[in-house]
DNA sequence: GCGACAG
DNA sequence: ATCTTGTCGC
């Protein structure tokens, strides 16, 4: 088990005010650091993604640990909670959050990276679940989404790689990667400690021949029950 | 007021 | 996210 120390008060309990959660969002996205603030030789990295189960009652979060060097992985894990609230646009942290860091305590070993699905700080209030989960742990982030939840961008070339900027309200918040050819572009956008124009690359590294990222394509083999098994 | 809306 | 087989296109 790791000893990664959470910060309980960035994770507040549902108690169904969304006003008031959308305030603690403001709160916490000025906690936010957009400056790469990691180690350049990344030894691991990790993948997070969430699924539900018995019609979504059961949330369940998939931890993928993996070789930075390498790209396989070393650790897998799922952590199973009981379901605390419904979906809402843009409070989707307060929702998946609690069972992500159930399975990060799962990890043997710190990540030196995190990747998450969903947005960092692509966000309407600039904390997408992947920059809530940097500043609640204090561990460098990444969202990778496969929609986007707001903001405005060009078609990013079909060519591997190709990237074009996603701006809201007169700022850039993330990138469109077109991380596979004729396939729907990814949105990338730093969660915590990771600097706008280090993200897209940073994901790249680690896609192979699948439109999904390793470490978050891994995950989200596990979150979603079609899963073959373990090692 | 009318849509849009990560997973 | 989830319910679900085959099928169209590269």
């Amino acid at each position: 088990m790791t000893t990664i120390a959470i910060d309980s008060s960035a994770v507040p309990a549902w108690d169904g005010d969304v006003a008031r959660a959308r305030d603690v969002q403001v709160e916490l996205a000025g906690r936010v650091s957009l400056r790469d603030g990691f180690d350049k030789s990344l030894r691991t990295i990790a993948g997070f993604d969430v699924g539900f189960e018995e019609d979504g009652a059961i949330t369940r979060a998939a931890a993928v640990l993996l070789d930075a060097r390498t790209m396989q992985p070393l650790e897998s894990h799922v952590a199973r909670i009981d379901t605390v609230m419904p979906y809402i646009p843009g409070l989707l942290s307060f929702r998946e959050l609690p069972a992500l860091l159930r399975a990060l305590t799962l990890l043997g070993t710190t990540p030196d990276m995190v990747f998450v699905d969903g947005h960092g700080i692509a966000h309407p209030r600039r904390l997408g679940i992947a920059a809530h989960f940097g500043v609640a742990t204090g561990l460098p982030s990444i969202g990778v989404a496969k929609k986007i939840l707001v903001g405005t961008a060009s078609e990013p070339h079909q060519v591997r790689g190709a990237y074009v900027p996603l701006r809201h309200k007169g700022e850039q918040i993330g990138w469109l990667l077109r991380s596979k050819p004729k396939c729907n572009p990814l949105i990338v956008s730093p969660g915590h400690r990771v600097a706008m124009a280090s993200a897209a690359d940073l994901v790249m590294r680690y896609v192979t021949t699948y439109r999904l990222p390793e470490p978050t394509r891994l995950a989200d083999r596990l979150a979603s029950r079609r899963d073959a098994g373990k090692a």
